[in-house]
DNA sequence: ACTGCACTGGACAAGTTGTACACCTCCTGG
DNA sequence: CCAGGAGGTGTACAACTTGTCCAGTGCAGT
């Protein structure tokens, strides 16, 4: 089979993220292809799963949640980890919950106000008796910023 | 001060959230406000730096990166993060990378093809000589998906 | 040679955007 | 107490974009 996506949509992708308010026949204009081809493009993109949505993007420091952190659970295996999950899921500072291979059953990104409200996060997530032990990292500087577009050339064999 | 955002601004991003690819005038229709309203708030959540973006998000497992993992990075430290960061920037399957406090120096979400793939980015990231250990952990299972629409929510004190 | 698929380029009505304006209301500082 | 500012409403208009359709072209696989 050939990459899941070509240098067209990759090109469809990188218009996009530099300037998301832009639309289709722009998008058309600027890659000097017909409208109903970026039309289409963008559909088939979405019906493959690749783009999930559109933002919008929004940052928890702008909100007032400065502080970020990585914090490993250990957790009561025998109950299961959705039920863990689903405890997670209804405390707003946690962004995102992953079970994971090694010491620690499931890593979480949560966010606090300040160093002192991390612990009255991190208090909220381990009063769940299914959970152990919390062991947090805290996120000093985001050396790299989340992206994928580099992925996107990569898969596009470029 | 107020807090960063109001109730009309949650309402705003969560119909942009749902259905990303609305208008103005959809929202203002919705929202039962002015057109000019929505324009204007949606300008300053942009400008206070809340919104920072509108996608496209991308699916790394989509464009063929099935498989997700957090390495730890431990660093010859007297050289500094900066220039491990440079490095880890030119590698497209490394998403994101953060100093943090603790054991480790640096924490990094990769994606690889599969398993034998995950070798081949691990090597690539300790081939620089500045890297002294690197430690995975690989994500088995997304138990809560990416998420701030609940901060949001807590940000406007609802 | 035939079929299916993707792309092109053109067309149309209907809807949306950017922008401007006049006016209202609430809040704050002098 | 009042002026000024910020944020809201409603309206208006031209210019542009969208959704949708169509006929025609070129290429790949059977």
């Amino acid at each position: 089979m050939s990459s899941a996506v070509d240098a067209i949509d990759v090109m469809i992708i990188e218009l996009l993220a530099a300037e998301p308010r832009i639309g289709v026949l722009e998008l058309s204009r600027r890659l000097k292809v017909a409208r109903g081809t970026v039309q289409a493009r963008l559909d088939r993109l979405q019906v493959r799963g690749i783009i999930t949505g559109y933002g919008p993007d929004l940052d928890p420091a702008a909100l007032g949640f400065a502080v970020m952190a990585f914090v490993t659970l250990e957790i009561r295996q025998h109950e299961g980890h959705d039920i863990v999950a689903v405890h997670l899921s209804t405390i707003p500072e946690v962004l995102e919950a992953h079970t994971i291979t090694g010491s620690g059953d499931i890593l979480c990104r949560i966010v606090a106000r300040s160093n002192a409200d991390l612990q009255r996060v991190i208090d909220e997530i381990v009063a769940y008796q299914g959970i152990l032990r919390a062991s947090t990292l805290i996120a000093l500087a985001e050396q790299v910023r989340f992206r994928t577009l580099p992925l996107v050339r990569k898969a596009s064999g470029g």
